[in-house]
DNA sequence: AACTATTTATAAGA
DNA sequence: TTCTTATAAATAGTT
């Protein structure tokens, strides 16, 4: 029984707080379902036990696409906005590599034709770097969009296994109770049977 | 006062909806924070009301940090080992071009130095060619691997939902069962309460 | 996991 | 929103 107001400070014994974590954890969650069902809210949770275990809770839809949602909310489209300009960036790299092994060839060129190779070592170096730069953005861009799907088909991937173990508990359940109500059956068939066998007897 | 169970369905007037939001949503955070200090857990809760309006609480550090801990959670070690596993190849691809770059280099001193620019020069454009080629086919495989991973995670998804519609099925075709089964049933209750009385009428 | 004495949350009214 | 208050719900400690 509760004795006393509680304490708010980490429960000092790991097993009262792991035994707390558990109904409270739950009692947070269902508190959340409550909110999101009487209100109309969308609502997520995130819990990391101390042992550094998830819980987690999205009560309309998808935790990703909730927080999209909160992202967007709280960024303000600046995701989106970085990346574009990671696009542009490794576009405008293109663009100058290319503008750069021209000028190189050129200069080899004129190398060839007697002028001073000194320069284009410069430039070859400040190539090697550039190129380095690029591909390292480009790399960035591209990898994070095709994580961010990979991500995401992995959550709802979490999602559809989950709604499908519910589904077999259900089928499970619905099973059980056909059985009982078959098993409730025959026997009332039993009875009336005896009845009318005493009926008829009489 | 409160009367009675409330209804855990969506509250109709508006009125009464946005105050129970308020009332609710204090009453959610609130244990949020409890469940974190007594327990030492990082909790997360993001709310959008019905209005879309955002309220959102994180216990220990900022949103951004939890979302982002709980994406790697979520997305397991796979895209790690992944993305490690490109950055390994982009690296050596990094350093057989500076080899590449190296042997330009030395090329380029014995140009300047007095020897043939022919040679160098076909090696640039050599060069150009196969980072060219290089990056595209380090950009292509990666690409390909990933589209492959998203492949086979959409593939999975169809086949997840499409068990999810199978058991959905099962699910309704017990349900019919069980009720054509309760009817049967009490029918057959009806009928030794009929035979009942007409035996203790004679 | 189940129980229960208390505390806590909250619905309705003001 | 905020306060009050009757009542429902959660839960700490125990078994």
């Amino acid at each position: 029984m509760v004795r006393g107001k509680v304490q708010m400070r980490l429960i000092e014994n790991p097993v009262h707080r792991q035994v707390t974590f558990c109904k409270r954890r739950g009692g947070l969650l269902k508190k959340a379902r409550e909110l999101s069902v009487l209100c109309g809210a969308d609502v997520g949770v995130i819990i990391f036990s101390s042992q550094g275990k998830l819980h987690e809770l999205a009560t309309n839809g998808t935790m990703h696409n909730l927080v999209e949602r909160y992202q967007r909310n709280v960024a303000g489209g600046q995701m989106e906005r970085d990346t574009l300009q990671r696009k542009q960036v490794a576009e405008q790299g293109i663009f100058l590599l290319r503008e750069e092994i021209g000028l190189l060839q050129r200069d080899l060129r004129s190398t060839y034709d007697g002028g001073a190779g000194e320069m284009t070592l410069d430039k070859l170096q400040a190539l090697e770097k550039g190129l380095e730069l690029w591909m390292y953005q480009t790399r960035t861009t591209k990898m994070q969009m095709m994580q961010q799907e990979i991500q995401f088909l992995k959550h709802k991937e979490g999602i559809l296994k989950a709604a499908n173990e519910t589904l077999q508990e259900k089928v499970k359940e619905q099973h059980k109770l056909y059985i009982s109500l078959l098993d409730l059956h025959s026997q009332q068939s039993t009875q009336s049977v005896t009845y009318g066998n005493c009926f008829f007897s009489i």
